[in-house]
DNA sequence: TTATACCTGACGAAATTGGTCGGGTTTTGG
DNA sequence: CCAAAACCCGACCAATTTCGTCAGGTATAA
């Protein structure tokens, strides 16, 4: 899990596109604009997020993206690792070669760190981003309720932590 | 707060650190040979880590590095914010003369989640990484600890306190 | 006084970032 | 049918960052 501007411009589309997508697929030219993204860039990271099953596309006249699931059911931590490719980070990549006897340091440490790291990213949803960007706090949860089928685990917990 | 493979090398020596100071200030040399960390690329980041009050040196023969505090007062954020500088990310750079109404989305949405993340890597000390390396397993962490007030605040709270 | 070890700055290759360009392909609607 | 809208794709590029080397310093214990 890396986290760089480019991780941050995904996101940052991600919730425009959540934000405008009640009435139907929305042009990458929008967000362009709206967010000050270079067209060929946004073309790029959205190539990721197609292939990572975050969004979908509609092609011709009048198309352009959806969300692939409801904004409950999309992380930060989805988005992140769908546009950032995964630093390996220890250097005996993956194997147990360490020219240390017991795995090279680097290996449990980061293993935890990533995945503490990668809990928290998992537990907040678009649709807690946009319900706070939106200042509106928690009310977007009460407005899923019915729709949404059994509620995740991650979404629940994140909506009760924004709500805290 | 930026997550790199830089910032992972400078907790990796501090790990190492940590381990081994309990005789004694402890070498580049030794810290480059067991991470297998290029001695003048430690050099560089313990001239961070030094400025910032994380470590204090020790020159001469016999010298190296110390920690500055006890372990349990150092925090994985302090030493990667020590030797990342922190990516700005709202290209109109703590302005708020984006083009857009009412402030570019970027601002309050990345202050948020910016802030989220230091809260957490803020919460996980090396005391903490160091005993669970060690394969105690000791309950890991207390995280969750602070983040009840502030959060919700409305936006330019946040903003404030990235931009101080 | 010498070896140890920190300290500093300049320099560089490789990768990543953020973006451009020039073409496609699919689909709507006139 | 045909043109325009929009996605799709790969090559290419400047700037920056990453990771590291090199060549010197300076402080200090032995």
């Amino acid at each position: 899990m890396r986290l760089t501007t480019k991780g941050r411009f995904a996101v940052t589309a991600m919730v425009d596109l959540s934000m405008r997508q009640t009435r139907g697929p929305v042009t990458l030219a929008a967000i362009s604009e709206r967010q000050h993204i270079s067209l060929s860039y946004l073309e790029q990271l959205f190539g990721k997020l197609r292939r990572a099953s975050l969004v979908s596309s509609v092609r011709g006249p009048g198309g352009g993206y959806n969300l692939a699931r409801p904004t409950g059911e999309i992380t930060v931590a989805d988005i992140i690792s769908a546009v950032d490719e995964p630093m390996d980070a220890t250097q005996c990549g993956g194997k147990e070669n360490c020219i240390d006897d017991r795995r090279c340091v680097t290996h449990d440490l980061w293993a935890t760190l990533n995945e503490k790291m990668n809990d928290y990213l998992s537990s907040v949803s678009l649709a807690d981003v946009v319900s706070h960007q939106q200042g509106k706090q928690v009310q977007v949860i009460k407005h899923f309720r019915g729709t949404e089928g059994p509620a995740e685990a991650p979404a629940g917990k994140a909506a009760e932590k924004v709500a805290a």
